[in-house]
DNA sequence: CATTTGCTTTCCCACGCATA
DNA sequence: TATGCGTGGGAAAGCAAATG
């Protein structure tokens, strides 16, 4: 099931590549559109439909040196969220590295390591608001790119080796044609791309079929027949998402992890203040 | 001046046609 | 004939232009 373009097909994405390796950050497909523009390679206003295809074809099917991370997506965030330290020393070696924001990793006490995503960006204060912060998130904003697709297989093999704990994938989106759609074309990348080892579920939270009968959701004026995530009221979606949530993560050990990340770090501050070395001691 | 509408970007799938 | 190619349709979001 090897990608073998043909000839001007293959001729196009090699001339893409050049113009990829010629600068030295990642560029979007866009901006390699109005290359080959240039080039002129392409020339009508269809053909950009065409590249994006095209683009999407390579980079999925691992053609020549593409991959699934060789264009920038610059929209969507996908980060590791609760991450912290094992002990002093990795931590240390953070603060040397400039990259410190807490202590006390939050997994730890975990049983599962679990990453939510939602269909639209609209959502993403309501699950600010719901989740614990130290619970990863990613807003697909309608279908999600390559690049984060990539990044969240990314994290959970990394979570995954890290913690040793099976990852679990939680999605919450609207009830239509395209919410059910969105959800399953990303999985099926994410799981195409998560080492094999890797325990790995998802579960779609809501809003299921089922759902606008249970929740008494209005339907959307606009497609008869089906509901929109933004249509259930807040104590409904708060409620959906904290229990979803609940039934993988211990919240407590969550809150106790914060804690005593917030202890040890005034411990370390007092500890510092007392022993701070002066500029000279360090031979500044 | 605020809201609505339209256009653009990026992705997916389905389908029919072309080709190595 | 299996695989590649191109088109059409659809969704979300951000922005710009048009509208009330």
């Amino acid at each position: 099931m090897e990608y073998r373009p043909r000839l001007e097909q293959a001729q196009l994405l090699d001339a893409a590549w050049d113009h990829v390796q010629s600068v030295s950050y990642q560029v979007s497909a866009r901006w390699l559109f109005y290359r080959l523009l240039q080039d002129g390679w392409l020339s009508a206003k269809s053909d950009y439909k065409r590249l994006i295809s095209l683009l999407s074809k390579a980079r999925k099917s691992f053609y020549k040196a593409w991959r699934p991370d060789t264009l920038a997506d610059d929209t969507r965030a996908v980060d590791g969220a609760g991450q912290g330290y094992r002990d002093l020393d990795e931590w240390l070696e953070a603060v040397a590295s400039g990259q410190v924001f807490s202590y006390v990793d939050r997994w730890q006490e975990q049983n599962y390591y679990v990453l939510v995503c939602f269909e639209a960006k609209a959502m993403a204060a309501q699950f600010d608001f719901y989740l614990p912060s130290w619970m990863p998130r990613v807003a697909f904003g309608g279908d999600v790119s390559i690049p984060a697709k990539w990044k969240i297989a990314k994290l959970l093999g990394w979570a995954s080796d890290r913690y040793g704990l099976p990852t679990r994938l939680i999605y919450f989106g609207d009830l239509d044609p395209k919410g059910l759609l969105i959800p399953e074309s990303a999985r099926t990348d994410i799981e195409t791309w998560l080492p094999s080892h890797v325990d790995f579920e998802y579960e779609r939270a809501g809003l299921n079929e089922g759902d606008q009968d249970a929740y008494d959701i209005a339907e959307n004026p606009e497609r008869p027949g089906t509901y929109q995530w933004e249509a259930l009221d807040d104590d409904t979606a708060g409620r959906l998402i904290s229990g979803a949530v609940e039934s993988y993560l211990d919240i407590e050990a969550g809150e106790r992890c914060e804690a005593e990340d917030a202890r040890r770090m005034t411990a370390f501050r007092e500890w510092w203040t007392e022993h701070k070395p002066s500029a000279a001691d360090l031979g500044l």
